[in-house]
DNA sequence: ATTATGACGGTTC
DNA sequence: AGAACCGCCATAA
C-alpha cells in the first residue's frame, strides 16, 4: 500500500462534522504536511477532503465556497474564510482517530 | 543523482 | 492582517 491510498484512508476515517488539518495527518503517518497536500491534490475526488483543513481551518482559495458549502451542510459555523480559529471547536478527537486508523492501516510509525 | 514542485506549518517582520 | 522566509519530504521529470 503506498503513501497516497494511506492518506486516502485516515481522510475517510475522519467523521462527519469534524476536521483535522494537513500536519495531523502528515503526524500520524509520520510525512511532511507537504506530502499530504501534494497527494490531495491529485486522487481527492471521491474523498471527503473538506474535512481536511490548514492548520488554521482554512481551506486553499480555489476550495474555499466547495467547502464552506459542505461545512454548512454538516451543520457548522463558519467564519469569512473557512472555520478560522474554530478550528478548535471542529477537530476530530485525535487519539481516538488514530486509532481507528491504526485499526485499518495497521501498526503506524512514531 | 539532481532539480522542481506542492490543497503545508511556524516564525518573523 | 498580510507577506516573506525557511524547513519539510515524497514524487515526477
Amino acid at each position: 500500500m503506498d503513501l497516497a491510498e494511506q492518506v486516502h484512508a485516515v481522510v475517510r476515517l475522519i467523521p462527519p462534522g469534524r476536521v483535522v488539518s494537513y500536519g495531523d495527518i502528515a503526524a500520524l503517518l509520520g510525512i511532511g504536511p507537504r506530502q499530504v497536500g501534494q497527494i490531495m491534490a491529485k486522487g481527492a475526488t471521491d474523498l471527503p477532503w473538506w474535512r481536511v483543513t490548514s492548520a488554521s481551518g482554512d481551506p486553499p482559495r480555489h476550495l474555499r465556497e466547495a467547502a464552506c458549502a459542505h461545512f454548512a451542510e454538516e451543520g457548522m459555523e463558519v467564519k469569512r474564510n473557512g472555520l478560522g480559529v474554530s478550528i478548535a471547536r471542529y477537530r476530530a478527537d485525535l487519539p481516538q482517530w488514530a486509532d481507528d486508523a491504526e485499526a485499518t492501516l495497521g501498526p503506524l510509525p512514531r
